[in-house]
DNA sequence: GATGAATGAGAATTCATTCAT
DNA sequence: TATGAATGAATTCTCATTCAT
């Protein structure tokens, strides 16, 4: 299997170069994680099994355990996966920011659009019909939110944001990014650009500030 | 039964039907529900067993069954006794405010005491070190997500709310709410007042209405 | 409850005599019997439960184990019971046998208009459907079996029967009762008579005897 | 797979495809039916658990259920096999016989033959001292008794069989062949042409016709 | 005697993980 | 490395039986 490159005897299998094996590797990774990512978001944490997991790639249950030593490692590879390719862009977002609106405009829209397009890892964390909450506290997205937190300090510290409790704000923060996202994501179309309008409005000048309602 | 020669100190057990063992039920009962509520927030949903429950009662493993056919349903009682307890509270708070500010503390400042008197059952809901986000779709509680849903319409039609997108606004109040509570849970002392006057402040004037900080 | 001769007040109750306690003892008895009987045919012996038993009584769980041990032991007394009804009459018809017909015909009519009026506890020992094919090793029936052994030997000492394998003749005798008696009870009508007809000329001229077909 | 470079000793291999993986499972799943057979004819159906007939096995609990999902299917597995194996045989000298007799004595013959070589399996169909009559009810018998009703039928038809109850003739037929089964296998040796010879005489010529005793 | 909740031994079943091939 | 059957500890759940009232 997976030997559409080969053109005589297997005899070459034995000298194919480490870029061979590594493309297999990383697709079998791929396959587990992104099984997964579907088993999660359809099960919940809690009622998926390595067996779910497995059964739905062309893998053999043997084979997960090369990857990964537990459900609880895979489930961890996916958050970590989204966290460490959302952080950096809200990081710099925040690092770039030259005023309060930018701050918090730039945060909620990179956000949104990242949900946007990432919707398979998203859903995993979404509240749903049969499903859990998941995990928040992979290191990844812990670090993500002390992140926050520590850059809202440094931006109130230096008169960007207005000086209030900084883990409330960060709390906020997060607790509207998240609700929102799972709204925005059970709308059709899709709008990040809305919701994060929506998000950004709330915070500069509250409940009265609000964009007029664009959604039934 | 069998008491029918009974003349005079029966009048006491008149009281209690079937004297002591209706008692002991509900005893049981609660019981249970308290060790799952402590079981639950320590392990999380996912990694809790019945037999973790019962172990933390001094009832034997058979008797969870005479009052809980499963883990997902001792849970979900446990999630809806709350929501039994606070959503009729809150509900009453919203439809007696006569002004924005009265929606929004009034909401903010139940919830937020409740929270800080229930916390045992809230911390089922938190997030903490190895456990699950839990499901937030027991009936009782959707009802109650809803009910704030159309109490906003409700406010926006008379005018009380300003219009705007009801859906995002319910999911930013909820997820405001839940994530200050999480933190205010964590501080020493717990002052739902200073996370209700922030909630508020920042739903009515935004981020730079809200009130200096009282927490390093 | 079975309290139709109370009059007035409880303290009556107190003087009852024996007699009233026994009927209720008794009613008891026959009412955990009677839905014995019918779970038993229901579900059959392996499946069904004491608590099934009960439940299908108005008796409370512990009140079984004043009139039996366990559920062999009712299922025993079943069987027994209507064993003790039939045998008697079983062994009067083979004695009172003149002829060798008399000792077939006798037997089979005598088997088959018992199964007619007692299939409540017939039904018990019926192949069907969902069930299992009960014990017919109680002590009653068991002696049952070997008292119709012994009576064939001494028919055949006798010479009221001819000398042939009589274990072989009980046995057979014993099949083609329990085997006709199911499908006659399958039958509308029951017909005792038929079945009595069809099994003696069986065992009287072999199947060139047998009478000529009334079911189709 | 992984055999494509073999050349030469691998031919051998080619008959057992997966190599001792496919002998290992087949030799499990009959390990599993021997056990089952053993038990269920020791303890009977009702009386045997999943543990026991594991524990009679080297297997491991779990391994049970990579082959049976219940003590149900496995039951039927035991009584199909069986019924797979006799049912054409029966069918054949049925359909072979050219007169009554050899209809008759083709069919005990046959039956009481298998029965002598297959003791393990009909001990399990056995009346023993703590057991059940187990269900008759899989598709596989049910089947081969409704066979028999319909040969019986054609049979009638062409006159070979004389025209009677075909219902309660299959059933007599069916009752004697199970009861003298039995005793049959009680006795020693085993004689299954005395078993077959005594019913063939009951069923062409009565009682009067069978032959004389061989066994006290 | 009657009641029915509590008991806990033990049965059925699942599933993460191992390991021979 | 991939495979997938075997493993067996852990889990859920049942039910006969006890016993306080």
């Amino acid at each position: 299997m997976t030997t559409e490159t080969d053109s005589g005897a297997s005899a070459v299998m034995a000298h194919l170069p480490k870029g061979k094996r590594e493309r297999t590797k990383l697709a079998n990774r791929e396959a587990i994680l992104a099984a997964a990512r579907d088993v999660f978001a359809r099960l919940g944490y809690g009622a998926t099994t390595v067996r779910d997991i497995i059964r739905a790639t062309d893998l053999a249950s043997g084979t997960f355990y090369n990857y990964f030593k537990s459900k609880e490692e895979v489930f961890e590879a996916i958050q970590d996966e989204s966290a460490v390719r959302v952080r950096p862009r809200l990081r710099a977002e925040r690092i770039r920011a030259k005023s309060v609106e930018e701050f918090i405009a730039g945060s909620f829209r990179t956000f949104f659009d990242y949900v946007a397009t990432d919707r398979g890892t998203f859903a995993v964390m979404r509240r749903n019909a049969d499903t859990v909450r998941v995990r928040m506290d992979t290191p990844e997205i812990i670090a993500g939110f002390d992140e926050l937190k520590s850059d809202i300090v440094r931006a109130m510290d230096e008169g960007l944001l207005p000086r209030a409790d900084a883990d409330f704000l960060m709390a906020s923060m997060v607790g509207v990014a998240f609700e929102c996202a799972e709204r925005m994501l059970k709308r059709e179309p899709v709008d990040p650009a809305a919701a994060a309008d929506f998000a950004t409005a709330l915070f500069l000048g509250g409940i009265r500030a609000l964009p007029k309602p664009t959604h039934s």
